[in-house]
DNA sequence: ATAAACAGGTTTATAATGTAAACTAGTTTA
DNA sequence: TAAACTAGTTTACATTATAAACCTGTTTAT
């Protein structure tokens, strides 16, 4: 075991927060979100909304589009390839891990 | 989907730290654990691993009895009942929203 | 016309957190 | 008796998450 639990401390962070773990999710599940689509779906407030995906774009997971729809702006989103990438290596990683340790405390 | 996306922000924190769910994963896998074999499974720091344990004692999911092996200082770590089943009950919701994910992501 | 409310966010301030380095207190070895 | 070791704890720092306040422009109401 304790390889796969050392591991654990060297998660991908950028992802394991839950705040962006939810967008992640949002946008692993489809091509592109707005950002009121994100604010809908996440729960999340504006400013921890909008701080979060910077955050992602600074991390290279996730482009943001700006531009305008009729006289607003609006924001589009959407993982990029690494992002992609590396939400689908977390899921995996995490679940082997919860399968292993359900695994030991049915033992 | 959406329901469990916002559940995630409200995820248990003091699991879900890594440097804490490798402790909790630890002790899971046993009956109880001293400071220092703690030590070589997580791969912490002293430091953190003793603030973490803090941590996790304040929360009610470990108890901590210290004593003396011999002339050395002895710390030993358990789950307490609540400490087990938050974890299992971690375990399972991470479970479930990894696998929603991961459906999601192959249809 | 212009004040109030709304769209669509961003920035700032604060509080909480994680982390390692430095420290404490005692023990053993050279 | 000084140095090195056991077994941790505390302190200090840097990072983080979060919400409140703010900003720019638009629409609606008066």
């Amino acid at each position: 075991m304790s390889d796969e639990i050392k591991e654990l401390t060297q998660i991908d962070r950028l992802i394991h927060e839950p705040a962006r773990l939810a967008i992640m999710a949002v946008l692993s599940a489809c091509q592109s979100a707005d950002f009121k689509y994100l604010l809908n779906a996440t729960g999340l407030t504006k400013g921890n909304l909008s701080a979060q995906l910077s955050k992602l774009e600074e991390g290279g997971y996730v482009t943001i589009r700006k531009g305008f729809k009729g006289k607003y702006t609006h924001t589009e989103c959407m993982l990029t390839k690494e992002g992609r990438r590396m939400f689908k290596s977390y899921l995996e990683q995490y679940e082997a891990l919860v399968q292993r340790l359900n695994g030991e405390s049915a033992e």
